[in-house]
DNA sequence: GTCTATATCCTGATAGAC
DNA sequence: GTCTATCAGGATATAGAC
């Protein structure tokens, strides 16, 4: 063996480069062993095919932020006051924003690409965030049915995606809302950006339920 | 001329559902024709190019639900009170999510393309995704800030994209949640989705600012 | 484990007959 | 306006030498 795991990590590198910008299926296998200065082979030697490819990308990194999530949710129970919604939010959202600053992890690259993954509707990819939804989403439905014992289950479910929503969109795009603000929102304020997102999210998930008859259509 | 908008419209009908269901890299023409009962050749005749198409597909119907929100956001200028955070929020995610009903103008196959196209980080689609912005942002921007005088600006372009994020979410993913709520959540019932996100959002836009100082990280 | 070479198929786009 | 035929190149994947 020569190098086993350094070719293995270049083209991991790249393909995590090269799904999160251009899409599963707009990078090629020729694009991603040319970036990482591998032979076009060696993708297919070391993961069988483009769709491992995906999914060790993923596998790599996914499970210390989803470890992460858990054990700032398990910090929060530890305390014996009720856990605040706030501190359930941030648990959710904060370890997937601040992979942008943790370059050993994948940095913002990495970030981007779990946001497709979230957003993208397709299947493959839907089957793989179904997978991690097992594990996160059972365990935080729960302890935000706590801190909302008022809250219908199927209201909290539908605001859990809504979550989601702000939270893959805001992963995915790291220089739109830059450009379209001429520079006063700073995609690297990684902290700012929490703050701003739990504020918001812990405010719509107490929102009083809205009644159904509100214009007569029904 | 043989028909001349016959096999237009159909060349446009297969590739809204076939961008909508596999992205713009992963539908190709000779799907997109052969769905359409057309020749291959077709596409280009009419379109010219790929990317042509994929704009087609987008200018065809996006006008309308443009148009719609604009039309709902004069509606609240009339009456002579200020109008309501809710009412704007409405007119913003309402004219989208309410596609899914209507079936002339796409129905939830084109709600499903233009979620794709929010979300979509890449740099085609985001280009397109500037241009309707410009249209529809430049109007509901200021008519958020009178509803929410005390919110520095900056704080509300954030909120608006969060805003973005639960819409295009909700948008593109027309499935996975009501797989995930074993059936609970039913993502054909338009007027409830449109009345939780709306006070979601509501309560979201009208958080207090989250002080800068509070973790004393910094 | 890495390489070259290649098999097989699909891609977007075009030329030219009808 | 629609067709067939085809171009030139890119796609994933594999076979086999080293």
């Amino acid at each position: 063996m020569k190098a086993p795991d350094k070719t293995r990590k270049a083209i991991l590198d790249a393909a995590e480069l090269l799904f999160a910008e251009r899409g599963y299926e707009g990078a090629s296998l020729r694009q991603i062993t040319s970036t990482a200065g591998v032979n076009i082979a060696a993708a297919n030697y070391h993961f069988g095919s483009k769709e491992e490819l995906l999914r060790a990308t993923l596998t790599r990194r996914i499970g210390p932020v989803n470890e992460e999530r858990l054990e700032m949710l398990a910090e929060l129970g530890e305390r014996r006051s009720a856990p605040k919604l706030e501190g359930i939010l941030e648990a959710l959202v904060a370890p997937a924003l601040r992979l942008s600053r943790d370059q050993k992890r994948g940095g913002r690259v990495f970030m981007k690409l779990l946001g497709r993954i979230f957003a993208d509707p397709g299947e493959r990819l839907q089957a793989l965030f179904l997978e991690q939804f097992d594990q996160i989403g059972g365990r935080f439905m729960p302890a935000f049915q706590r801190a909302l014992p008022k809250l219908p289950p199927v209201e909290l479910m539908w605001r859990m995606h809504f979550v989601i929503g702000v939270m893959a969109h805001t992963m995915a795009d790291t220089q739109k809302l830059k450009h379209i603000s001429r520079g006063a929102c700073d995609p690297d304020d990684t902290e700012g950006i929490v703050r701003r997102m739990v504020a918001f999210l812990a405010a719509g998930m107490r929102a009083p339920v809205a009644p159904e008859g509100k214009g007569g259509v029904k």
